[in-house]
DNA sequence: AACTATTTATAAGA
DNA sequence: TTCTTATAAATAGTT
């Protein structure tokens, strides 16, 4: 649906695929809602974007009740999986035994959220400390390790672009060349003054991005209209 | 998109609705894939149909996963809403509902402990760095509280023993002197013995400690029971 | 963010 | 259900 046929295939352009994303998740979300009510049926869709950001729906808002609906059925196929014992016990043990397991995951979770400390014995906070380092120490690592890829696709980018940035220098310098002799041939007096053609804002780009391919073409029009631009430039 | 515009309202065509949620329910599923692909976006979806049907799509066909990332997001928000309400509802709901709580703090418990963290974003990660950290603070502050207060209870213990000791030496050799003096009186030859008399272990006490009322009790008592409560011990 | 040329999805009909 | 087809919708690339 669109100019082009579309590949089933990652969008590598970082720009284009939020811009597709952004799209295409106002599509999915409206017919998920569409289906909802034309269909009468019940609808959970949750989406986290590449870098994590959370966008849902859910038919009358009540995520967490589709979500149980669907444990329980996902629950049932397991049962015929790992069946038996567990239907006849009585559901008062199961119960009881299921919240005891919680209010120690709870408690736990307390511990390493460095609550509730009075209760623990020496030997204990020595272990739970042991643990949290050895948990920092692996979280330290991931994050750097992201932040390590992070850069080195900037840097990467900045190469590109820098790259860009000589080549369009040069292709100036040229231009500026052949319109000096022109200007020498035909008006000797005034050729000297070709040289303020030379598009200074350019020289910044590399430290100063503001991207894509029609910002370029534009600067090879400009050449014409050199003090023009420098001001239009300043009112950003 | 199709011979008529639609809509948006329960159609009230019984087959009409049938086939219609057949057809959409396909292009959902189909979309969700498609942006799950081309966007590198995770993605559940589920839908039960008006008759109770279920049907899924998740990335990567992990569901599980995607749900759990779902509940670690929501977590806060609904532990505020879904406390105490609990008590009323079917057994097998509730059940479901422990379970998916129990996996919700085994599945937060191991990003505390630094496990499974590939699926956690730059900003997830950072925020459980800093959680930790602080929980680290907490829980060395607390242990060196119960070592500064262990040792200064050592040292008053100490402190106490060491004065019993040096009390103790005094008696003794006050009832050295008088048995000397006793032995020059009647036996001049033995007086030099009773020197043994002196409880050498108790000069090491100060330095190795092994605590408690009870055990202290026993030194006590055990002067006359020592060996065979020694062998009672062996048998643990 | 708005605009279109196209592709897709799908409602109705067979 | 499935196929076909006319048409509504979605959306990719562009401005």
């Amino acid at each position: 649906m669109g100019r082009g046929r579309v590949q089933l295939k990652r969008i590598e352009n970082k720009i284009n695929r939020q811009v597709t994303f952004s799209k295409r998740r106002a599509g999915l979300l409206k017919k998920a809602h569409e289906i909802s009510v034309l269909c009468d049926a019940e609808v959970a869709l949750i989406v986290f974007s590449h870098k994590g950001k959370l966008f849902e729906y859910a038919t009358d808002s009540c995520m967490e009740k589709i979500l149980e609906r669907y444990e329980r059925y996902a629950y049932a196929e397991r049962q015929l999986v790992a069946n038996d014992s567990e239907s006849q016990g009585n559901w008062t043990i199961e119960y009881t035994r299921l919240k005891a397991k919680i209010d120690l995951l709870q408690r736990n979770h307390r511990h390493y959220m460095g609550e509730d400390l009075g209760s623990m014995s020496l030997k204990e906070l020595q272990s739970l400390e042991q643990q949290l380092d050895t948990a920092l120490k692996q979280i330290r690592t991931r994050r750097n390790q992201l932040m390590y890829e992070s850069i080195s696709e900037l840097q990467k980018k900045e190469k590109v672009i820098q790259e860009q940035n000589n080549m369009l220098a040069k292709k100036i310098k040229e231009k500026e060349k052949v319109a000096a002799q022109h200007a020498q041939w035909e008006h000797p007096n005034h050729g000297v003054n070709a040289s303020f053609l030379l598009p200074q804002p350019l020289l910044n780009m590399g430290g100063n991005y503001r991207e894509e391919a029609p910002e370029v073409g534009r600067n090879e029009l400009d050449l014409t209209l050199e003090p023009l631009y420098s001001c239009h430039l300043g009112c950003f």
